[in-house]
DNA sequence: CCCGGCGGCGAGAGCGCTCTCGCCGCGTGC
DNA sequence: GCACGCGGCGAGAGCGCTCTCGCCGCCGGG
């Protein structure tokens, strides 16, 4: 217990196998080279003792940590509402635990942390770095970008446009917000509003540009901006019946807002679907499904979104360590399926 | 960019200063003994060099990773369906950058996982584990207790009665249950039912304890077994009417089931809370607010569970240091508060 | 039969840090 | 005035690993 046996070093295996430290490294790491009776006799050394490699001695060499950080800026709470984020780090654990990397989690909440988590990427603990920043305003991928380590980013950032290089996933919120647009239009309804998120996340901006890809020259009365949050739902939805009672859809920006929507609608009478369709966006478990009546929304692959950007990041750390560089695309974009339920 | 300048050592910047390694290093961990002058060049240099430690050639020698790693078992996926994964990683990451700690994300899922997570652990790569295991069959807590590393749990284990010095932080569930019993008893209630969460979860289980108390020998009819999904609440409500139609009030083992069981009560035209009184447990937002109508629950500080936990671990790390050991509370319980809104 | 080549293995340096030890210079007590 | 003590600092060993190099033994060809 209080006495925990000292840990065998590479230099005790090699003396139980009677063989050199350079031998034993060369089977724990798996490099050809080494005779296949003495192996056996290495590996048994290394079974019997129980050997597992000293990290920081490896890494102090290598210069590898085969670990990567996984960043969160969440200076609201509203991430943390949400069970998405914990979806998301499943995905990207998942991949890097099946490349033998580690996680390392950040989470960052006022400008303090910046500094702090600048420090720390700078500090080389880890290989690479995941990002999720949602804000317009956030000064941490600048910050990160120029620890200068590899980088993928979840959602596309803000600058992505011009820099080159930039690695993001991002689900296809443009497409999923045409397919949500489109599903109403084919159920008939002709005035269709939108209660957007928040304008400063791109998601938020790609689902409107969506929403105006179809409907082409919308009334600007039939949009309305929202938070992302129930309440701002309900009010923007309160908002549009008294600008335009005749609206006969909407598209929320998200579940959430979908939900405060339907309380709006059911409160001024409005029966869903007969009155007012509406669709939501992420198909947000349990929220989509336990609101009345459930949701028919658009869904996003989370999960795969986070095992993505891990694969992304991987990628260019094996590379980095090749003289090719660069190529391999810059920003993937996930598909969205419609999922139909009874509110649209 | 890609000719990353080679991050300076120590001996560079005591070349700069003009003084040994040592004394850099002394400066740098800031221990006394420099005299302010020669300190003060010291320090010069470093913030001109941009010098930061090396962590891997400092743990090499210091057996010191500064890093725990916290461990979530879930096999299923219930634990991502809500946020409070979310709040605790918060609280515990607050927590531990407050101590210039990191947190490494271990994910489990399947039994393979397990291996890898005690290879993990034995491997030696962080300095203690903070463990969320829900299930009583649950393998990990006895591999991770086997690793000998400081460990806190979140939740009261399972085998915690004999066992001496398991450490963990779990909220007062079976003090809750009682508050929301004897609630709903303070309405007038007499024919109170519970439909209970999962019971290989010790959460589940204190619930009960908590309503059992209150009751005094309920009537068996009255007590359901849930798995804390709403589905289950919503069959479980179904069951308890179908047995007892004269039921005026449940306690639901946590929201999500009490949602459901709002669906199955309206479903069978009863009235909330005129006819059947409904309060939840956990305040899961926002689900219990969206309810109809909003939910009356147990709040329990999900955020300052983390936190704590971190604090009991990192004292114990700071303690193995010391010679006393030991000491310090086993468990800790957190108290919890009724939050009234319209369902009781 | 001798020499060159090659593949398997060991010796040893060195990654960047901490920490012990001992030296040196100063102040203090007798 | 001399010995001693003590505090400030430097020298150097060593943490556990990787990886280069060179040695050695074996094989094949001339």
């Amino acid at each position: 217990m209080s006495e925990s046996a000292p840990r065998p070093t590479l230099e005790a295996v090699a003396a139980r196998a009677g063989v050199s430290r350079a031998t034993v490294s060369r089977v724990v790491n798996g490099s050809d080279g080494v005779r296949e009776p003495l192996a056996e006799r290495v590996r048994r050394a290394v079974d019997e003792l129980g050997y597992v490699p000293n990290q920081a001695a490896r890494s102090l060499v290598t210069r590898r940590h085969d670990a990567v950080a996984v960043i969160v800026a969440e200076p609201e709470t509203r991430v943390f509402a949400d069970p998405f984020f914990a979806r998301q780090l499943r995905g990207i654990s998942k991949e890097l635990t099946a490349h033998d990397n580690q996680l390392v989690l950040l989470l960052t909440e006022d400008r303090d942390d910046h500094a702090r988590v600048a420090r720390y990427l700078a500090g080389g603990h880890v290989d690479g770095a995941l990002v999720f920043s949602l804000h317009i305003d956030d000064p941490l991928p600048g910050l990160i970008q120029r620890a200068g380590l590899p980088t993928v980013f979840g959602g596309r950032p803000h600058w992505n446009g011009g820099e080159d290089g930039v690695r993001y996933v991002d689900t296809d919120n443009r497409g999923g917000a045409r397919d949500a647009v489109r599903h109403l239009l084919g159920l008939g309804r002709r005035r269709v509003a939108h209660i957007t998120g928040a304008l400063d996340q791109t998601s938020a901006v790609d689902r409107l540009d969506g929403f105006r890809d179809v409907m082409a020259d919308p009334d600007p009365a039939l949009v309305e901006e929202g938070d992302f949050t129930a309440a701002s739902g309900e009010r923007a939805m309160r908002e549009l019946l008294g600008r335009r009672p005749d609206l006969d859809a909407v598209f929320a920006g998200n579940d959430l807002m979908a939900a405060g929507a339907l309380r709006a609608l059911r409160e001024h009478g409005r029966r869903v679907p007969e009155d007012v369709a509406v669709v939501g966006f992420d198909d947000m478990l349990p929220i989509a499904e336990q609101t009345e009546p459930p949701l028919t929304t658009v869904r996003q692959d989370i999960e795969e979104m986070g095992r993505l950007m891990a694969r992304l990041l991987l990628r260019d750390l094996d590379r980095s360590a090749e003289p090719d560089e660069g190529a391999g695309p810059t920003g993937v974009v996930l598909p969205v399926t419609l999922v139909r339920r009874d509110s649209a």
